[in-house]
DNA sequence: ATCATTTGTTAGACTAATCTAACTTATTAT
DNA sequence: ATAATAAGTTAGATTAGTCTAACAAATGAT
């Protein structure tokens, strides 16, 4: 009863969990696109984890993870997020280096592994940008962070996650100097096109766009 | 040019790399024995990985692996090696645990993260088994070392190498409380099996069997 | 309500890696 | 030298994961 999946299945596995979080319902064409294979891929490997009870489909309808469809995926993204969290904790990269290695070691068989990095770091909540780590029975203690755009003016928040990580944004804000953590104090908001100046760090405010904005999850500083 | 092996393919430079080592000349069934594969899967391998340049193969002659598959298999085994290391000196398995890990990560496309592992731990030139650590141009300063079961009463030598590292021999080390580094004195040779009575570390002598020598490999003290 | 667009399905083909069965070539031992 | 054994090859099948082409169903816009 413990069946290995392929490299191939713990990938849709793991977009199927990670696209319902972000959209609610999903659809064999957005998955096929978010794996970047055709639908009739997507559609025949479908029909093959609903087989092994690893999703729920029927024609036309929106696929659903089974609970243990779910729980094999939040261990994947356990794994990738220790792994990134411990990259950058423990080896020194910066949090836009750590996805693409951590999209490798996150298929890696050995649970001692997971454990010792897990340990090592204290049994973190959190990677590297913010999102949370499942734990060992799949639970994800996901707290509710507001966007930095829906804030006002003379708020003092703190930085707490991101909305995305992709490598642009991440190189974005380092190059403005901002990681999680950071206080932030709204100066100012445009009426017109949502966007903030932002006192935090050293030295002078910056201007972000509601584009940034949107995606920089804060919590408020009592 | 680039070319990106599978998998498999890399599995087959590496055992090939390995076994030539070991052995001298590889046959197909050395081959397919090691990596438990038919015959003819190996075979027709073989003829794959000869077509991309990697090894030289004429039927019924033995493989050699090119300088381009060399080099790739010294690639591979040097991820392998500095994965072993990485896990003992920085995460704190023991040399026992760490074959199967290493057998997965030296898979992993990322020069920066074993660049890393390798300044981390300071350059070394062995894994935790004594066994050299390729450079990364794939040169091996392989330095020898006398079997164990080649010196005699009286002399005091160094452990620096195993001739293998399988998990039941390490095992049995660890349960001697022998590692890499002691100093061992000869305190006699049973002159009808091989078998030493070795004194090292605290306490009482040991008696090892000389299959047990036979593969400890040592250097002389001065 | 109907037509265009998007979404999903079926059929059929391909590649990588594997197997078994049957056969051939090489090696070894008397 | 020849027979037995080991090693290697060929042919053909299988499975996982992918594709394209062609068609069908659902959705959405006027």
């Amino acid at each position: 009863m413990k069946l290995d999946l392929t490299l191939t299945e713990e990938n849709y596995l793991k977009s199927l969990y990670l696209l319902a979080n972000e959209k609610g319902e999903v659809n064999l064409s957005e998955l096929s696109r978010r794996l970047e294979v055709s639908s009739p891929t997507a559609n025949s490997m479908i029909k093959n984890l609903d087989q092994k009870k690893l999703v729920k489909y029927e024609k036309y309808q929106p696929i659903t993870l089974t609970k243990k469809g779910a729980l094999k995926a939040a261990m994947i993204i356990r794994k990738h997020r220790l792994t990134e969290m411990y990259l950058v904790d423990k080896m020194g990269f910066g949090w836009e280096e750590v996805h693409s290695i951590a999209e490798q070691v996150e298929h890696i068989k050995a649970p001692a592994f997971f454990d010792k990095m897990d340990e090592l770091l204290g049994f973190p909540k959190v990677d590297p940008h913010g999102s949370p780590i499942p734990d060992k029975k799949g639970k994800v203690t996901q707290q509710y962070h507001q966007p930095l755009s829906e804030c006002k003016k003379g708020d003092t928040v703190k930085l707490e996650s991101l909305q995305e990580s992709g490598t642009d944004f991440l190189n974005f804000l380092n190059s403005r100097s901002i990681e999680l953590g950071v206080n932030i104090e709204i100066m100012s908001v445009e009426p017109f096109d949502g966007s903030m100046e932002l006192s935090y760090g050293e030295g002078q405010t910056h201007l972000f766009s509601k584009l940034v904005c949107d995606r920089l999850l804060v919590s408020h500083l009592k």
